[in-house]
DNA sequence: TTGACATGGTTAGTCAGCTAACTATAATGA
DNA sequence: TCATTATAGTTAGCTGACTAACCATGTCAA
């Protein structure tokens, strides 16, 4: 994630739409402003969970497991819900299985797959970190109105949607 | 940067919010699915750059430079404008340079610096992305009218402020 | 003026992602 | 039925971030 310190300043975008006629300021300025502050809560998030000792990327396992009734997955489902590679997901889950926070647990049923438990103590680490993250984040969100927050998540989508202009051909 | 796939939905966050109460549902959601929207917008900015043999980092070292009036900086004010280490940028210089897209120039005046100058071949690298991306960048946010971006910053602008509630202690 | 500290850049080593290739097992269809 | 293909998980090796440590040079104050 693209993390500048130093934005163009609106007479700096102006200078570069004058040998680049094609730019447009204002998308321009929206786009890496929202990929700054988006940097910045990532880099906070990950500080908040760090107290913990976990990183996103594991913090998300365990959530991932929490929601089964069983407590229970697999590794190639969690990295697809995750959004990680097969391989990533192996790693996360090996330092998980280090610190006790998941078990793997091997089944006759289906031999080349492995169910992926959360263990009582990553049920307990959850109940530390959760109330901590979810605390922080009330109070990081706390200026946004519902509407305002309504307001926001319609305008993600757009954007969501057009990101596909950065990809297509 | 959290590329979350399969999001709560409001029903898990309810399931959550019971068995701790101290979250805020609309938060939450909100909160990550700023994350996602940003990580694909950065992704999909990745593609777009990859086809001209650019990443993020590279990328914006180019436009650093074109920004000043000489066309010349140092690693140590790139890196700081960037917002990476600048062992980071000792690498991305040694990428750009070998592509013959900066070049270093030693000088006498203070001998532990060095200049990084943006070349002839660099700013004809810019001079191919940069319509590029501005014409993508153009469509990505046609959905977004004037009101709305600026809506949008006031909201990001907000959430950064917040973002400090994650770090406090 | 010179010893201590500060600054600029690089190097070495770590980390969490990735892809590609591999092993083992299961499923399928000629 | 058994050769082929698909699936599950892991391993190996690459990448681009990072920090810490290191030199060389510059600055400053006793």
């Amino acid at each position: 994630m693209l993390q500048l310190r130093d934005l163009p300043t609106l007479d700096t975008l102006q200078k570069f739409a004058t040998r680049y006629p094609e730019a447009d300021v204002s998308a321009v300025y929206t786009f890496i402003n929202l990929l700054r502050v988006a940097g910045d809560l990532s880099t906070a998030l990950d500080a908040c969970l760090s107290r913990h000792d976990l990183l996103q990327g594991r913090w998300w396992v365990l959530i991932l497991l929490m929601r089964e009734d069983s407590k229970t997955s697999t590794p190639s489902v969690l990295a697809e819900k995750a959004g990680v590679s097969r391989a990533t997901m192996t790693g996360l889950l090996d330092g998980l299985e280090q610190n006790d926070l998941v078990s793997r647990v091997y089944t006759q049923e289906d031999r080349r797959s492995v169910f992926i438990k959360l263990t009582d103590a990553g049920q307990a680490k959850l109940d530390v970190v959760m109330p901590d993250y979810y605390t922080r984040l009330r109070d990081c969100m706390q200026g946004l109105s519902e509407q305002d927050r309504e307001k926001l998540q319609q305008l993600l989508t757009v954007m969501d949607a057009g990101s596909a202009a950065l990809l297509n051909e």
